[in-house]
DNA sequence: AGCGCTCGCTTTTTT
DNA sequence: AGCGAGCGCT
């Protein structure tokens, strides 16, 4: 039991406490991935069999993180617990008891701006003022009243609500999460609120499920519980009933999701459900030097709503916070990839030391301009993903099609891309048609040549022959081999194929990189179900958090602070710290949301080991024009003593720090490499044919249609699939994927 | 039905 | 600044 000996005494008693409910309240940095994973492994060195665990956690990475390092105290065993998101695990169980709730085994999941669109649709249908009813807002209103567990019928005939709604002029809201939550269900769709909501439908309705999944989590445990609302809350209540097996961990000076439902609320009830539980406080942070937390302390003083612990370190004292000041967002990027690029030079660190921390996503921009200047590699967690991009929500409508034909958001995606002539006016016609007539929309479209006009009856019945297609050759291959097909015959690749421009270009490599994940999917071996309904159930919860998250390479991570949570780096930069950008405006109203951005400060703080740099700039491109920008009030909140101002109001800007070599060197500390060439020039000859590539080798001059001439430098070939890795004369090298690619032999 | 132009809104954070 | 929706023209 060597693992005990690494623990301080409060983190040992976490471990070692087995039974019964606990609650560890646990500062930043105090360990707390550690007693978790610890605490795991000392059940299963009592005897507990993993699949009897379950732990769940809020983001896919923080859950890959923990199987990773439970891995390396116990092995493969940690494979078999039940580890993930509530979204993840939750959405598992709903497609083993989906028809049970009356939902399809392959419900598709919708993302946001599913759930918007469908919003919108409803909203005109309605005639109501879209002006008044504006998606987001209809959104967050439904979304908030489900992570309540508000059903429609509760919500319509709750006078609270229904005054609520007519005094911000919305009386229809409950109207429209009627007809929200019936297009839904006709469609085998549920929204991300949903697979929280209808686990407690299930839940509730169906007490042999409930007491199936008793029975296997005889062990619960939920990270950063201060974020839970009250369905997850009531998620993990119900399991637990029955073992009374609930450990839970949070700290509520970190809690910075109220706007997604969560509730500290839940922290109090769980005091009051489990009268007899333990608590353990972690109070001593290992991460990060004295200066950083004491500063992270003064901080959090701030807030009224406040208790429980007083964070300290053993820590060395480390070096003063830097608080810099410039004069646009522009000069603020080449601040931090300046000082980004001396520290690692003069310290010898690696980019991975670095972070830079931001409010808003858009704020990345001007940071990524002034790295990609410098020639500093890095990457960006969040903002839009790999999966919004059009060609990918395209290609992902074609193939959630072919495994539940009943989703609406899919089927006007693509029922005119490519374009077959199925304009508004039919795509109108059969929709009112199943309305009137009582029959799904799919049903319609099936039979469209019966009552439409002869060129787009034809279409339409083509369309539809082709999804059928599709579906058999579901039912019996896998994943990539479907993906495959409908890419082709979808005419999603002609499509792109036919654009030739840069963007064009990017569209289509998209696609195979899509197609190359799905590869990747169906040959992972712990992956059991290689089914393409299983696929997309998994990628509907990717953020892409992790999906780039093992590239090789050294790179400095940006992100927002939200995504930070649970990270640490040695350097941090929490840049932007300017009135109305952070505290961000729109949480100016109440002390309440002033408060949870005060937090959010104090967890962007509390991400730094060594070294945390403050910036703001006085000036900002904002919605394409120019404005002023007033320094933070939070900079103001830390206590003076723990900071180092570079270009503060006492306008000290002496002597020889690296902020003023910066602003004094108006030329750029390295040349920049030439960026690599994307584009190609190249427009393949009239009369270009593919050759039959199944005898290509490495070596072999070819020509692509899109990329010219290049010569193949390996093959690689993994199960049935074989991929080119090819060095283009003119965009560089570009891995292909053989039986994809359309490829001219010339040698 | 399809194309191209203008207008207006956006940016708070995420599963 | 950049994107989608809406409008008017072909």
């Amino acid at each position: 039991m060597d693992y005990l000996d690494l623990l301080n005494e409060s983190q040992r008693k976490a471990v070692l406490h087995t039974k019964g409910p606990a609650m560890i309240i646990a500062g930043a940095g105090s360990g707390k991935t550690r007693v978790l994973t610890y605490r795991i492994a000392q059940l299963i060195a009592q005897g507990v069999d993993p699949f009897n665990i379950l732990a769940l956690t809020f983001t896919n990475k923080a859950a890959k993180e923990m199987r990773h390092r439970i891995e390396k105290v116990i092995g493969n065993e940690a494979k078999n617990i039940w580890m993930g998101t509530f979204h993840s695990v939750f959405s598992r169980i709903l497609r083993a008891e989906a028809e049970k709730i009356g939902y399809p085994k392959s419900f598709t999941i919708y993302d946001t701006d599913d759930s918007k669109t469908l919003i919108r649709n409803i909203v005109k249908e309605m005639n109501l003022d879209d002006k008044l009813y504006k998606p987001n807002v209809v959104l967050s209103r439904i979304s908030s009243a489900k992570n309540k567990l508000i059903s429609v019928k509760q919500y319509i005939n709750d006078p609270v609500i229904q005054a609520d709604d007519e005094a911000a002029m919305r009386p229809k809201i409950g109207k429209i999460y009627e007809t929200y939550q019936n297009r839904c269900f006709k469609a085998g769709a549920m929204d991300f609120d949903d697979l929280l909501f209808q686990t407690n439908v299930l839940f509730k309705d169906h007490p042999d499920a409930l007491n199936k999944y008793q029975n296997i989590f005889h062990y619960v445990m939920v990270d950063e519980y201060q974020d839970t609302n009250y369905s997850q809350y009531l998620i993990t209540r119900k399991l637990a009933a029955k073992n009374q097996n609930i450990v839970v961990v949070g700290d509520d000076a970190q809690s910075i999701y109220a706007f997604r439902g969560a509730d500290i609320q839940n922290i109090l009830n769980f005091e009051r459900d489990y009268p007899e539980l333990e608590v353990f406080k972690l109070e001593q942070n290992y991460r990060s030097t004295q200066n950083i937390v004491h500063a992270a302390n003064s901080v959090i003083k701030h807030n009224q709503a406040q208790l429980r612990k007083e964070v300290f370190t053993d820590n060395e004292q480390g070096p003063l916070i830097e608080v810099v000041k410039a004069n646009s967002d522009n000069e603020e990027g080449k601040l931090v990839a300046t000082t980004i690029f001396e520290e690692k030079m003069s310290n010898h660190l690696s980019y991975d030391d670095f972070a830079i921390l931001y409010r808003t996503n858009a704020q990345s921009r001007a940071m990524e301009e002034a790295l990609r200047r410098m020639n500093i590699k890095y990457k960006i967690i969040g903002g839009l993903s790999f999966y919004q991009r059009k060609e990918i929500k395209d290609l992902i409508a074609y193939l959630r099609l072919t495994v539940n034909p009943n989703d609406e958001q899919a089927l006007r995606r693509v029922i005119n891309y490519p374009k077959r002539g199925i304009g508004e006016t039919t795509e109108a016609k059969l929709f009112v048609t199943a309305d009137e007539t009582n029959h799904t929309v799919w049903e319609v479209v099936q039979n469209a040549g019966s009552f439409l006009g002869n060129r787009v009856g034809a279409a339409i019945e083509n369309f539809s022959i082709k999804i059928k297609d599709f579906a058999r050759m579901a039912a019996q291959q896998d994943a990539f081999e479907v993906a495959k097909h409908v890419a082709k015959h979808s005419g999603i690749v002609d499509e792109l194929y036919a654009d030739k421009t840069v963007e064009g270009l990017a569209r289509y490599e998209n696609i195979q990189e899509l197609l190359n994940g799905i590869k990747e999917y169906v040959d992972d071996p712990e992956k059991e179900d290689k089914s393409l309904s299983a696929f997309l159930q998994d990628i509907a919860l990717i953020t892409d958090a992790d999906t780039k998250a093992d590239e090789d390479g050294e790179f400095v991570t940006l992100m927002t602070i939200h995504s930070a949570k649970g990270l640490e780096f040695k350097n941090v930069f929490i840049v932007g710290m300017e009135e109305n950008l952070f505290p961000s405006q729109m949480m100016l109203n109440s002390r309440a949301d002033l408060e949870e951005e005060r937090r959010l400060f104090y967890v962007a703080i509390t991400r730094a080991e060594k070294k945390l740099y403050l910036t703001y700039a006085t000036s900002r491109y904002q919605w394409g024009n120019l404005r002023a920008c007033e320094k933070s009030r939070f900079l103001d909140e830390i206590d003076p003593k723990y900071l180092n101002f570079k270009y503060g109001d006492n306008g000290a800007s002496g002597g020889g720090n690296i902020f003023d070599r910066v602003l004094q060197r108006k030329s750029n500390l390295v040349a920049p490499a030439p960026r690599k060439q994307v584009a190609s020039n190249y427009t393949p000859p009239a009369d270009f044919k593919p050759s039959d590539t199944s005898n290509l080798a490495a070596g072999m001059k070819v020509e692509h249609p899109k990329f010219g001439f290049g010569v193949v430098s390996k093959m690689d070939t993994q199960g049935n699939s074989t991929k080119a890795i090819i060095n283009f004369d003119e965009v560089g090298e570009k891995t292909l994927l053989l039986s994809f690619a359309k490829l001219k032999i010339h040698s």
